[in-house]
DNA sequence: ACCTGAACACCGTTCAAGT
DNA sequence: ACCTGAACACCGTTCAAGT
């Protein structure tokens, strides 16, 4: 005789079977049957399918360290949003939910509530900070989407998989390839997939603090 | 008497689909039913549903404009990105899809390819190059994730919709509240519905691009 | 060479019924 | 109050068959 349901329960399966599985495998037959259930006993602790990815969402949100306070906010956004990032590595599954959300959920605004107080603490006006806020976007909850996935390319322990394909490949994309050869020259390892996302990550993320700065110290205005 | 299917007719009619009903609306078999045919009939001009929807993103991805030359770099890829950006905005249906999609298609490399191109030649270096495309990524193709959707959130010609449920909203999430306030002082008129978002991703490309042309000038290096 | 029909193994969700 | 069973209206895709 188990337990009996409750949202906690299912939550926290939900949470495990996306982490463990994928995204694409967490449907709600398969999660009843994960929990020794038939599907429709799902339904009296969560409305439906949406609401369940929003309780999901909200509990991976709730594992990102609060602000820690201090003098510096080009330090605590800095600190807090490398955070997230660590949280969002751990459920690789929740930036797309989040991207699928239609309506923020009250973690999240939680979140972008205390992300904002930092920033008006630092000396950033209101109108600086809501233009801030957009230009990082989901940076603030430590993902960007990249236009390719380094995770899958060319990864792997040996060398280029087929020599002639990469080649070929060169050809058509010299751009690319010269990019290619250039990350793989210092530190990566193979075409495609010697790139240091937190290195990319960090870069991104400084360029942006820095031109924020930059405009706080100023005096920025939209003036529209 | 129809005319006969094929892959041209096929894109172009998932495309149309994809515009008027959203993505979500297409699925093989509702395709089939618009092309008046059997759902099987599409196996014969495209393998699966992944390979039509990456024949989709690279018809989309043609209608961008190619670079117009020029001696700024700057302004050669502002121009192009907010091309893109109204290619995106056409097909409103298109990030999801490029976000879905594992490894990119033809169409997408040529683009990166093209757009490194215009860095080499405006004097970046390769590894420069490379960790600016890193920190572009989806705003290199003209969108950018928000974290909240404007265009659903408290839309509509009339005020906010609910007085009581805003005071507590604010009383919740001050910060937010604030940045909302300042934000329909200035052009905007309702709270959340207020953001130009045309402006904020002009805001944060040129941030960007200011940022990046300063490391150029410094002739900064990754040095790992 | 191209299109069809029937089938398989899935979905999310409703509704009426059980305990 | 909570769980169940059967059903509905969908999916993508296979396989063998038609023309």
């Amino acid at each position: 005789m188990t337990t009996r349901l409750n949202r906690e329960r299912v939550l926290r399966a939900a949470v495990a079977l996306a982490d463990e599985s994928g995204i694409d495998s967490l449907s709600m037959r398969r999660l009843a049957q994960e929990l020794d259930v038939v599907p429709m006993a799902l339904y009296k602790h969560v409305a439906n399918k949406e609401q369940l990815l929003d309780g999901m969402l909200d509990s991976v949100v709730g594992e990102i360290d609060p602000p820690e306070p201090g003098p510096d906010w080009r330090h605590v956004v800095r600190r807090r949003i490398l955070s997230a990032r660590q949280v969002l590595l751990r459920h690789r599954w929740a930036y797309r939910v989040i991207e699928s959300r239609t309506a923020p959920t009250p973690a999240v605004l939680g979140y972008l509530d205390s992300m904002i107080g930092v920033f008006r603490d630092g000396g950033f006006s209101a109108d600086l900070t809501h233009h801030v806020m957009h230009a990082m976007g989901s940076r603030l909850l430590g993902f960007s989407q990249e236009l390719f996935d380094d995770s899958k390319a060319g990864a792997g322990s040996a060398g280029p998989p087929d020599p002639a394909v990469a080649s070929a490949l060169a050809k058509r994309y010299p751009r690319i390839a010269e990019l290619a050869a250039a990350a793989a020259h210092d530190g990566g390892s193979v075409v495609g997939g010697g790139c240091d996302d937190q290195f990319e990550f960090e870069f991104a993320l400084d360029l942006l603090l820095d031109g924020f700065e930059r405009l706080r110290e100023r005096g920025w205005t939209s003036a529209r």
